[in-house]
DNA sequence: CAGTGGTCTAGACCACGGA
DNA sequence: CCGTGGTCTAGACCACTGG
């Protein structure tokens, strides 16, 4: 069945809505593991084996395989481990917004400690702090120049020493000059009651929600799969007079959801 | 360069930290696109230009140009349009959640007309109205049997004739038998004073948020490019007594966002 | 060590869309 | 029309990993 002189490659052979054959393969497999009959954590078929059982070469499965393991539904191979299904979130972690009984009682993505403690896993972090130029995105955001200088806290949280995600946020430096802010250390309780006793109390925020696909140093700090997207956060806190914080969260979709619980 | 024979495919030729040639082309293309060489809307070179620049075959080429579609960075090919940077956020409606001054006014994804309006957009919608059996996922949200018959009002809605977004609400068949949410039919003002008027009235909700590729009826359904993951937003309303709604919404990522706006 | 998936080649034919 | 990307083949070598 090769390209080769006079002989098509077989469209519409078993095929009658001219769908390419690593399509109909990838739709095939897709309904197995819809209906477990390949179900979660099974191995799938080597690609050798597919391409014999349907007839075709190892490439046309390959692109059946990438296309479902760009879905997420199945993992990339690892040697003589092959592939196997994707298992559904795991470890979900629900970051959380109450507001109950009219005492405003809300706890944001900071909760992280509390609700791993919850669930009985380590967390750690690695904390990074570094000053930087806001640049137009922050900038409006923060309400600044985009050439004002920002005290970036950066974090990537572990689970059990599994990467869970990222954290970022970003002050104004002329509001944390000199405080603890500037130290690589967890700030006990969080900085939201620090930046208040400057004088800065956080009033209201507001929570952007976004997803894209991860960039390869996302990819590589959070050992992001194939396939998989990610979550970004990006939280504005605001005194009575400007914007004092921003908090970017970038956290991958197979492990994570949000949560927020609000009156009507 | 082929692999015929005692031939190495040079590895670590240009290449001394061993990467595969498709990810170092990936890598540049992508330092190309970041850094405005290759601004929003450029074409993108073709494949056998870019072979011939790396020297390589088209497939290799071809691997990279596929990383890049799959992270959102590049749009698919179309002939001889060949493929262009992908522009980013053309259109993006927001959700917006208020709760101003104690005044707790809210508004959800269901304020899409008042929103498309302000930003000058024609809205549509298809609604589409049955009765399933609510499964175990929606079965926990709603606290019902997984056999239990809800009333789902899908609808696929549209701005200016092109798709946004998917959305479906779920309400427990015993709870509206008889009533206008059986009526495919746009319900004004909605359906949330017509749960209150027969007794149910909404006193909070609950917002769950995740990330992931979609399915292919999705792709369908709302014209989703590659590599474009989407956002699912579950609201589960509540009344005093017991969960009464729950309002399942896709949104594709590229033209999205969510956004709540709250008192801290 | 045997076999897996990952990478890569050098071809081929096709549908499609811009000029 | 002609060149683009989409699909497909039939090979090859390699790194890695499980038994």
């Amino acid at each position: 069945m090769a390209a080769v002189d006079g002989e098509q490659p077989q469209r519409s052979e078993s095929n009658q809505y001219d769908q390419p054959q690593y399509q109909v393969i990838a739709n095939d497999l897709r309904a197995r593991i819809q209906r477990r009959d390949l179900p979660p954590g099974a191995q799938v078929p080597t690609e050798k084996d597919l391409a014999a059982a349907y007839g075709c070469s190892r490439n046309t499965v390959r692109m059946a395989l990438l296309a479902l393991a760009n879905e997420g539904l199945i993992s990339a191979g690892r040697a003589r481990a092959g592939r196997t299904v994707r298992r559904r979130e795991q470890f979900v972690l629900t970051h959380r917004v109450e507001d109950q009984l009219g005492a405003t009682r809300l706890r944001g993505p900071d909760s992280f400690g509390d609700q791993a403690h919850r669930l009985g896993r380590a967390p750690t972090q690695e904390i990074e702090v570094s000053i930087v130029a806001a640049g137009p995105d922050f900038g409006t955001r923060l309400e600044v120049p985009a050439d004002e200088r920002l005290v970036v806290r950066r974090r990537v949280r572990y689970l059990d020493g599994t990467p869970s995600h990222l954290s970022e946020s970003y002050y104004p430096l002329v509001l944390v000059k000199d405080t603890a802010v500037l130290d690589p250390q967890e700030i006990v309780p969080s900085v939201v009651p620090l930046l208040a006793a400057l004088g800065h109390r956080q009033v209201r925020y507001t929570d952007e929600i976004l997803t894209r696909m991860p960039d390869p140093e996302e990819v590589r700090l959070l050992e992001i799969g194939v396939g998989v997207p990610v979550i970004e956060h990006l939280r504005t806190g605001w005194s009575r007079e400007r914007p004092v914080r921003l908090t970017r969260t970038v956290l991958p979709g197979d492990r994570h959801q949000l949560r927020y619980e609000l009156p009507s």
